[in-house]
DNA sequence: TGGCGTTATGTAACCGGTTACAACAATCCT
DNA sequence: AGGATTGTTGTAACCGGTTACATAACGCCA
């Protein structure tokens, strides 16, 4: 491997100049910045980029700390990221945790001096002790994680806000005996969808104690809540499920059972994955934008690299309702829609 | 930032026995260890990486050098690739180039000095230019590029045999019209894919000229195609599509005109998205184990990394027919089937 | 022609660690 | 007791770059 001190010694000058004529400074003149170019390349020299940041005391990476690497949803929010980084000319050091807390400490630790920020989506345990285990003086942003708790800028989609409008728009179709399928209780999304399903239920639907299956996010857990509705023979118009892939299992189980949907039973779910129009019918669910999570979550990492100031901004990104086929629109719905509804393609 | 330096001065130590003290060296007092230890802990010491990678020749990451990130198939790769680094205690730089062949060099260049060995799934362009931009000594596997062409080892999926064996699939269920509907003329896959389809038709089906349909990959190119098809009236019994995102699109333009699948005509896919087992009827397709082949890839880069030898091995990755409700089985097929038969949930 | 300012280049320190080698102390052996 | 052996610690060089500062070269003007 060549290195600079090789180029300094091909052109005949010191490994100073060397450096100064490759990196453009102006104060080299045009005859021994030609000489040095023309022996770097001669030489195949690529500049080591360790050594640099070293220097530099900057290395134009960002850390990405992730619970894990499975499904659409971390590569969407990887996509968002890297979509802004990639703008600024940053790199991603990704570290995957594999969802154990205490693996989170030891990844971050290995980003220490190699990246000038982290990016860090905290496991579903408690993160209050993480924010020990943070570099001081490294630029943090948080993703998923609820603002407030912590003093650390974050990002997160309004869970709540979310399942409390699906709800409401299932209520003013005309439902009235919605069942949710919930996700698993240690996991924060799952806990805030339900939270917000349970209050509109009882604030607006006069609900006080609504039917709540138990889930863990997968496919099967919702045809397993289907199965427990058909044989419990349960009096049910809707089911929430809190996310898409409990809806999508529960809605294969109830149209193989000849339930109609959405005339006997309406289905919604959370997410907008792309499966979810393609379903039939195709489901209604809450749209949540997990790249422009990831890009906000950088943008406000880069805003902290840049700006310095670092105030710690936080960010709630709000859902939107995304009806399709799997609910019915009832009319004084209709007039009222404030969401926004997709049609199918003929 | 607390440096080593830190450390030892708070110690009362010099630094080379902090470092020695710190890295678990035996030849250290267990007193002087725990007075190291303990400074470290008190000053809460987190070791410069970067530093640390400068000097022993080695960084602990691998840098993944991918034309994209969009789409499951990024993810997917990722993710295998992720399994095997991670038990091996590495880190990934991610660096995406964007599809632009010029970016790819730059983003090489960037990884030098940062990571132990590179991956990288190269443009759709010719890469032989690409082996010059190559960090001479650094351990490097491709991705997903045919092996024989360059002198570096790689990891592919054996597109033409996959397409062979679907083609043969459809063939001996009884179809004779078989149409393809392409992918985007620049991509390997897609080339290759189209090979086996033709290839298979001509010496199998007795067909010299199979209707081939454009595509580019997109459901929307599948929609277009299914029109086509149905506008044309062409008599075809099937329908081979370059990849599962056409052929959802197609089904469902075929299903909205009323014909039956896979009775009028058969449909299948390629990749085994997620979403194929979703659609109705469930997408026959080709099933393409992409995070086998990012963990095949990483292997192979940490067999370079270790042993050294660095034989340029390659592998070819074989995929398996799934198939599903879009196609029919007929008499003769089920007898000899040699390949793998879902059913479909009651 | 001498003094000055400007500019191009070289010298050497530094970033934060690791490690070869030297120095020193302690233990063992005859 | 003296020399050899073993083990612990310190000194300093090094990894591959960048950059503050010193120096030398140059042109300009009085």
């Amino acid at each position: 491997m060549t290195t600079i001190r090789d180029v300094a010694r091909s052109a005949g000058v010191s490994v100073a100049t060397a450096s100064r004529a490759l990196n453009g400074h102006l104060n080299v003149t045009d005859g021994v910045r030609k000489r040095v170019t023309d022996a770097a390349a001669a030489l195949n020299y690529i500049p080591h980029s360790g050594a640099r940041s070293l220097t530099r005391q900057r290395s134009d990476a960002i850390g990405v700390v992730l619970p894990d690497l499975f499904g659409e949803y971390f590569s969407e929010l990887v996509r968002g990221i890297d979509r802004v980084a990639h703008q600024a000319g940053l790199q991603l050091l990704l570290s995957n945790m594999h969802g154990s807390a205490q693996g989170t400490a030891t990844a971050i630790r290995a980003m220490r001096g190699r990246v000038d920020g982290l990016l860090i989506m905290p496991p579903e345990t408690d993160p209050t002790y993480l924010v020990a285990d943070l570099p001081p003086g490294l630029p943090t942003v948080l993703i998923n994680y609820p603002p407030g708790t912590i003093d650390v800028p974050s990002v997160a989609i309004d869970n709540y806000s979310g399942a409390r409008a699906m709800t409401e728009a299932l209520l003013a179709s005309g439902c009235k005996r919605i069942a949710h399928i919930s996700g698993p209780r240690d996991n924060r999304d799952a806990r805030e969808r339900l939270r917000g399903f349970v209050d509109a239920m009882r604030e607006l639907g006069g609900e006080l104690s609504p039917l709540i299956l138990p889930g863990d996010f997968t496919e099967e857990a919702g045809a397993e809540a289907a199965r427990l509705i058909i044989a419990g023979n349960v009096a049910v118009d809707a089911v929430f499920a809190a996310n898409d892939m409990m809806a999508v299992g529960c809605l294969a189980v109830l149209r193989d059972a000849g339930i109609e949907v959405p005339d006997d039973i309406a289905v919604a779910g959370f997410d907008d994955i792309p499966l979810a129009r393609h379903t039939y019918p195709a489901l209604s669910t809450v749209e949540v934008h997990i790249a422009d999570m990831g890009a906000a979550a950088m943008t406000l990492l880069l805003a902290q690299l840049h700006g310095g100031d670092a105030s710690a901004e936080s960010h709630l990104l709000q859902p939107a309702l995304m009806m399709r086929g799997t609910t019915s629109i009832g009319k004084k719905q209709r007039k009222t829609a404030k969401f926004r509804v997709e049609r199918e393609l003929k």
